[in-house]
DNA sequence: GCGACGATGGGCT
DNA sequence: GCCCATCGTCGCA
């Protein structure tokens, strides 16, 4: 069952823990991908100086701004695109970062996109999540939580894999980001 | 206008 | 483990 707007307008701890175990999909012309989320990273506020809103409202983050259930989807490091999704309520900006996915659907399409890498190395990641679901720019601002959307979550009415709870650490890559928000244990991790 | 640098990944040692 | 490509965004002049 899709995940509706009220999962994702809600505080973004909460809801980048509760995604770790959904299922995310993306439906395009050459099939339905999907994979099970087990990596995520909370980006909240423009106080949180890790986060790309510390910049305020700009045609970059706009996005972070609008409404929950929405793809923030940006450009980095001159190659590669990064997914989240918007969280909270209107004005408030903040987004869930997916960094990693075991894909569960798909496979045969996510191996030519990925370059025939071993299953391993196809989702672990957020740029290759990017790479795996053929996510770019041209997505950001979708929303995935309307009728019919191709990008979206889901929940399971069984889950294909155990989860055996959940782990925190600080976020990844936030090298000269100043204390507190470096060590900010915002990072989710699924125990497999 | 312009310079610094990044929520990374792939290739090489 | 280390290096660095590659370019949009932001901050500052």
């Amino acid at each position: 069952m899709q995940l509706t707007r009220s999962f994702f307008a809600r505080d973004t701890l909460f809801v980048a823990r509760e995604l770790i175990g959904k299922r995310l999909v993306k439906i395009d012309a050459q099939g339905r991908i999907a994979g099970i989320i087990v990596e995520t990273e909370a980006y909240r506020g423009e106080d949180d100086l890790g986060c790309h809103a510390r910049a305020g409202l700009t045609n970059r983050t706009k996005v972070m701004y609008s409404l929950a259930g929405y793809s923030y989807i940006y450009f980095t490091y001159g190659k590669h695109w990064l997914f989240n999704i918007v969280t909270e309520s209107i004005g408030y900006p903040a987004a869930v970062l997916i960094r990693g996915l075991l894909i569960t659907e798909g496979g045969q399409i996510v191996a030519e996109r990925r370059n025939y890498l071993p299953q391993d190395h196809w989702t672990d990641g957020p740029a290759k999540i990017c790479q795996a679901l053929d996510l770019s720019g041209i997505h950001n601002g979708y929303d995935l939580c309307k009728n019919g959307a191709v990008i979206f979550v889901e929940h399971f009415e069984q889950s294909p894999v155990k989860l055996l709870g959940v782990t925190t650490s600080p976020r990844i890559g936030l090298n000269s980001v100043p204390e507190p928000w470096k060590s900010m244990p915002w990072r989710f991790v699924a125990q497999i």
